[in-house]
DNA sequence: GCAGTATTGTACCAAATAGTACAAAACAAC
DNA sequence: GTTGTTTTGTACTATTTGGTACAATACTGC
């Protein structure tokens, strides 16, 4: 019936996350992001409006497939150490000292939009959830802290660590951090093994 | 033997700091900017030379005015607690959900610019060793983590802080992690003491 | 008050900004 | 192949961007 779309929507917003991700909503003009999105100024604006629009559509992108990825792994994580599951959260680094979309997203603009300030909220809920899962499958756990309250301690970690990174900061001391608190969790008196 | 100034240098760069505190460098345009200094073009670039160069000078009054007042408040902190003396450090909010400039400098432009990244690095190490004075004061410690560890976990626990709270999102769960952390810290074996 | 000097404020600039208008194009149905 | 429909790409716009030029100004020393 009509001319046929030379773009998939996926692909253009995977685009538009890539470049928002790494440069921030501000920093991102509208020619880097169509070239990002590999689409022209025509085609962008009938299928998205605006680039608040797709930046909020780049949040659920990254809601759908980075971050799902992530609770996934964490919760279908079998090994039987918890540090085991939980440290590749913190390892994993993406290029570009990008850091994480949802802390960037959070800093940038959690004061003046209150969209993306419920987005980056609802999926920082989802990954403490995650990490409580995780928590969870633990036989041993901590008398002192509930595992909610331990994972909302993991996160603000996490969270911390990212905003660390993206100075450069390496060695931050968040791995003997992390190791200490999972320690603290597994066993009711603190254990005595090191990083 | 000229003409005199209209302005005090300290009071224009507060200025500055205060706007690019609230907004970031580049949602701040030089109007904004000239406002906020309370000067116009003319003296502006004549005094500064670049809108980068007045954020990096932002940066700097920060060090010297705003977390210097923090870390002297830690450092003089003569409380039986260790509680009572970082507690206020998580506690104090400024307006605007601004949150921490440290956090902001370093998540909107740390990959980007290698000044900013230094000095945004060289506060956060002063705040660590702030928090790290607080510990040293303690007669009782922790026998598996040095006082510097729990200093840079507490480092971690502060920014996560800070990046939540720009979301707006009270109520994050930092209280119960904190109290848990320094009692961990405080005593050999977990206490048992609740918020 | 005159000379010298640094600051001020405004007019200006080229480039970049997000967004619009619209003709050309590419398909399906008939 | 003509019609109808949607997408595409480009030309355009009004505004804003960071930064410069420069005349007017306000002071000190004499």
């Amino acid at each position: 019936m009509a001319r046929p779309r030379t773009f998939k929507q996926e692909d253009a917003i995977k685009g538009a996350t890539d470049i928002f991700w790494r440069q921030g909503f501000k920093a991102t003009s509208l020619p880097d992001l169509l070239k990002s999105m590999q689409m022209t100024r025509g085609s962008f604006y009938l299928a998205f409006g605006t680039k608040q629009n797709v930046y909020s559509l780049s949040l659920d992108y990254y809601d759908r497939c980075i971050l799902d990825g992530v609770v996934t792994q964490l919760e279908a994580c079998e090994c039987d150490e918890v540090w085991d599951c939980i440290a590749p959260l913190f390892q994993t680094t993406f290029p570009d000292q990008r850091g994480c979309f949802i802390c960037n997203a959070m800093v940038e603009l959690g004061p003046d939009n209150r969209e993306v300030a419920d987005k980056a909220n609802h999926m920082a809920e989802r990954l403490r959830d995650a990490i409580q899962s995780v928590l969870s499958r633990q036989s041993k756990r901590s008398d002192t802290l509930s595992e909610r309250e331990y994972a909302d301690l993991i996160l603000h970690l996490y969270f911390g660590h990212q905003a660390i990174g993206k100075a450069g900061n390496k060695n931050s001391g968040w791995e003997v951090a992390l190791k200490h608190l999972l320690e603290q969790f597994s066993s009711g008196t603190p254990a005595s093994e090191t990083v």
